[in-house]
DNA sequence: GCCGTTTTCGGCCCGACTGTTTTCAGTCG
């Protein structure tokens, strides 16, 4: 039985929270299983997997002993060790955790009332029985907010949504004369694909106004903290809006701050106490004489630490911090010179709506020469029509032939009359249970390029979906591999493959891994972005558009790409068109 | 309990907000 990652890290945060209503240890003890919950959620493999593979080391913040306790945990299920701290606390404790504003102490308080669960916290809320028994009303209303939220605590947004829901409140917040400046920071700054809260900084000589600004924006439903530079509000959308004001002359310092990662500005603040400086979001202070030494812009807060500054898709503490400070000193290798939207040359992955019978997902909803006309506009220099073609089920091989020459004479038709950019006849076809394609050998011929992608059976054991791309890529028709995991945010995880070895065969065979922009994929997943490029694997960035306005979603691709540390080189369609051919023999 | 180009001992990120604390504990980001 495999026990995932956030599992490990509620067992190891419920540790924790033990230590302190028993008051065992002192707050570094707490705090070391506090940080090893965080790094196992945060590793990209399954702690279990690694520790089969006696790889447990690998992940930071785990030492000797809480080593010893998952041994112990995936050996027997169990950690006698975790259940004794645990014992004589009762388990409602533990749910209650979850809840915002309730932590350790007050967890304990309502236990300590006779309270067996969540339900029974919310009735005794509602009678008042709670504030009979001794609890403040104040806190009994800031509980039952907490509980209302959890409830509310819709699934993260996607990452273009949060974009236009960001858009919007920047609008509002410019309208104001006391705002200098206001962007939008944390996990949308650093574009993670999913986006929990929105966080805003402005930069303002008047910070209590601003704020005040702020609480009365339209479709604010609750105002969940207040103070003098920051407050919380809760949208009737149910979207959580953070506001932090700072003063033009530390404002650099207030965008390093919320922008984090938290891990990343941890590593940072660790490293500063070395050199006798201590951060905050006013700015870098020298720890011998107090003073603050402001800082107006990131590039003047990161030079002081004697480092470049790292860009925020990558501010993950996963070697960045090293790599800025490597390449201040003029060492190698330094920061890597990320891919950028505009070094994008074309998509590769669009549906159009070209007459199919029986399609296997759906056409798009546009012509081939309305994806034309809009790549054009696009500035890309070529672009790719890769429809998904009709399958075995429904179609003979020969129909399935005839299909293909058809609309590969459609495209070298439209490209006849279209000079001003080149049009790739592509198709998007499945790999099938047992790893062969959907379409017959005899019809790929005719492709410019062939895309491949698994669209059944996302569930399969790792050894099936492992064995079903490692067939499409040695596939010698197969180009490219669409969306890889095959995840769909908020709905499917990714799939379960042994990613070390897809890469070695995707790098041996010359195959392009694909970096899907659509919204709720975006996959290739960055982690393994930068695990495919450490194994020399080239990708692709595509929209997988089934509508022309979803190809201005190529932002959120590379975004991706930059999370996972690809520089230009690495993504073939920012190639000039001489390489680009000649890695397709086109 | 973890960790190491000043350390295998002695440190461990920083600050805001809330409540009822008259100087601080708990919780959060």
């Amino acid at each position: 039985m495999e026990i995932s990652n956030s599992r490990i890290a509620k067992i190891l945060r419920d540790v924790a929270a033990s230590y302190i209503i028993k008051n065992i240890g002192n707050i570094f003890q707490v705090r070391a299983y506090e940080n090893a919950a965080d790094s196992v959620e945060h590793s990209t493999t399954e702690v279990q997997d690694l520790w089969e593979e006696g790889r447990l080391e690998e992940i930071p913040a785990l030492g000797e002993k809480i080593r010893s306790y998952l041994d112990e945990l995936f050996k027997t299920g169990k950690v006698s060790h975790f259940a004794e701290i645990k014992k004589d606390i009762p388990e409602v404790v533990f749910e209650l955790l979850d809840i915002p504003g309730i932590g350790p102490k007050l967890a304990q308080k309502i236990a300590d009332l006779g309270i067996k669960s969540i339900e029974d916290l919310e009735i005794q809320i509602k009678t008042g029985s709670l504030v009979q028994k001794g609890f403040s009303a104040k806190l009994a209303q800031n509980i039952m907010e907490g509980l209302r939220e959890v409830k509310n605590r819709g699934k993260r947004m996607l990452l273009p949504y949060a974009f236009v829901q960001a858009e919007k409140v920047v609008a509002y917040l410019k309208q104001s004369q006391d705002v200098i400046d206001v962007h939008p920071l944390g996990s949308l700054r650093r574009m993670v694909a999913t986006v929990g809260d929105l966080d805003f900084s402005v930069s303002s000589n008047n910070n209590e106004k601003v704020v005040d600004y702020f609480c009365k924006m339209p479709g604010v439903s609750r105002v969940l903290d207040k103070g003098s530079y920051k407050a919380t509000v809760a949208l009737k959308s149910g979207i959580q809006l953070d506001l932090l004001v700072g003063e033009p002359n530390s404002y650099g310092a207030l965008l390093q701050h919320f922008t984090g990662s938290k891990s990343h500005n941890i590593k940072l603040r660790e490293l500063a106490n070395q050199m006798g400086y201590s951060l905050s979001e006013y700015g870098v202070k020298r720890v011998e004489d107090g003073k603050i030494i402001q800082t107006k812009t990131e590039d003047e807060f990161y030079k002081l630490l004697g480092m470049r500054t790292p860009l925020p898709e990558i501010r993950e503490d996963t070697g960045e911090i090293e790599a800025a400070l490597r390449q201040a000193q003029g060492k190698l290798p330094g920061l890597p010179k990320l891919v950028e939207s505009k070094n994008i040359k074309g998509d590769l992955h669009l549906h159009s709506n070209f007459p199919i019978k029986s399609p296997s997902h759906g056409p798009g909803g546009d012509t081939i020469e309305d994806i034309v006309k809009k790549a054009r506009a696009l500035n890309y220099e070529f672009v790719g029509i890769a429809d998904h073609s009709p399958g075995f089920s429904t179609n003979s091989p020969q129909e399935i032939i005839k299909w293909v020459k058809e609309r590969t004479n459609f495209i070298r038709e439209l490209q006849k009359r279209t000079k001003s950019i080149r049009i790739l006849n592509g198709l998007e076809i499945d790999i099938l249970g047992n790893g062969s394609l959907s379409i017959p050998d005899e019809a790929l011929v005719y492709l410019d390029y062939c895309i491949a992608g698994i669209h059944s059976g996302h569930r399969g054991t790792k050894e099936i979906i492992t064995k079903r791309l490692l067939n499409a890529l040695n596939n010698p028709y197969v180009d490219i591999v669409s969306h890889p995991t095959n995840r769909l945010l908020n709905e499917r995880d990714s799939s379960d493959a042994d990613w070390p070895q897809i890469f070695q065969a995707a790098a041996k065979n010359n195959k392009l891994l694909e970096i899907n922009a659509f919204p709720n994929r975006l996959d290739l997943r960055d982690d393994l972005v930068r695990l495919a490029l450490k194994s020399g694997v080239k990708l692709v960035v595509n929209t997988d558009a089934h509508q022309i306005e979803q190809m201005g979603n190529m932002l959120f691709g590379v975004a991706q790409a930059r999370r996972g540390w690809a520089t230009a080189k690495d993504i073939v369609n920012t190639w000039d068109w001489k390489n680009f051919a000649k890695w397709f023999n086109m």
